[in-house]
DNA sequence: CGAGGGTTTGATGATAGTCAAAGTGAGTGG
DNA sequence: CCACTCACTTTGACTATCATCAAACCCTCG
């Protein structure tokens, strides 16, 4: 029994605008039905032709492009509410991959609905240029990162970041978020070594600063975090969902 | 006296696609003007709130984020035929900044026209969606070239990509391309320091792969440089013009 | 109990950063 | 026409951050 669109239980969190009646409906006629995937499964491959697009509803995955030599750069997690698979749906096929960490549960959309699914409806074609644009205005900050911080500035910057996602999207439970993936995902998310990487989570983890064990995020300074991160710790503004 | 864009001259060129006559015309509607601008100077400010879009008629630029500590990310080298401001146009304030690096002419369009000018053409609205959904693809490529790539391999990266776009661009004169860059916009990009970005270059010049010289960029050995960058060179789709 | 995935730790080394200074060429002014 | 400055490039010496290698540890699971 897959989830209706009026009853889509992301559309209250905080991160996401509403949603007039008339466009969840017409969500929901676009929605063809859901897809379940199991930890380490992939949604989307690189350069494929996939005819279907998808929302995450429920679990966690990342994206990731793959370089020839093996090495893997995480381009960005999939947290609930995200929507996969734009570049196959305009560009003919994806420029990176998708895999997911936990179970997940997608909705999909049939590529084929897409094109008329936005041209009669401006306003969802402008939240999709909304997202493109806010997607790659992170990604410019992940750049910045990867090439400018030190491996502790970016290892906060990011921990900092996800955590204010997890905020956004209601996950904080007793000052804690769930954060399953591994290390070596953070690793490739930063372009640092996984070795490297774990000596710079235990030690902020020894200065009182984060704790991430057992998939769990925790925050214990804040202030701290966001200065050493050298960001100004502002909440993400209200996004669509599609 | 401004360009009209029925006479654009970047129309024709290899990178882009063809044009509707009546898309043309909407065009030139949309166009309120041209901007001239000198070297060195900025066309929009990260953060600020533009009344303006543009798209690069002429010169190159370079958009870049900085970081409280007063480091540089350049995100991205710009050329002819580039929009510029989608960000502002659609979220209300810019995530970058972007500078001249030539002395530059801009096509200037007023924000306030863009929302019923794409809304009124679905064509255009995909095409927005288009270069949006490309712009991010490129930056995962070049987050995968700074977090995982040598400083060898980088370079090498750095300069096929952009050679090709010159190529698309109908920029190549006697098998080179003209490069107004300094050698740190480069290191800048790759997230690499000045010093090391030139040994890089040097070493690359002398094992006969590329040169870049007064401006000047020249490829001696094609299949060379992209073993060593791991690509494959494989020619940029068309893209709209807007 | 053994296997396997993930985390942790230590030792060693290379890639790339920093510092410093000299070289080059264009532009300026005396 | 010759200093002189200024922006950029080049080179060398030294250093540090981070990668690599290797092994131990911890847990869960069959």
């Amino acid at each position: 029994m897959a989830v209706e669109c009026k009853n889509c239980p992301l559309r209250g969190r905080d991160l996401f605008q509403g949603m007039s009646s008339e466009d969840v409906k017409r969500t929901q006629r676009f929605k063809s039905g859901e897809l379940v995937v199991d930890p380490g499964s992939s949604i989307l491959m690189e350069g494929s032709n996939a005819p279907q697009l998808y929302t995450a509803l429920r679990g966690m995955g990342l994206r990731y492009n793959m370089l020839p030599d093996g090495s893997r750069q995480v381009v960005n997690l999939v947290f609930p509410g995200d929507f996969i698979g734009l570049q196959a749906g305009i560009m003919g096929e994806m420029a990176h991959s998708v895999e997911a960490t936990t179970h997940m549960t997608l909705c999909v959309f049939n590529r084929s609905d897409f094109y008329d699914w936005f041209t009669f409806n401006p306003t969802r074609a402008f939240d999709l240029i909304w997202l493109a644009a806010t997607e790659e205005h992170f990604l410019g900050e992940t750049l910045a990162t990867v090439g400018q911080r030190s491996a502790k500035s970016a290892v906060a910057w990011a921990l900092l970041k996800i955590y204010a996602r997890g905020e956004a999207l209601n996950l904080i439970r007793n000052n804690a978020m769930p954060l399953p993936y591994r290390q070596q995902d953070l690793a490739d998310l930063l372009g640092l070594s996984l070795v490297h990487t774990n000596k710079t989570l235990t030690h902020l983890r020894q200065s009182q600063l984060v704790s991430w064990n057992e998939g769990s995020l925790m925050i214990n300074d804040r202030n701290g975090l966001a200065k050493i991160a050298m960001i100004d710790d502002t909440p993400a503004p209200k996004r669509p969902l599609i």
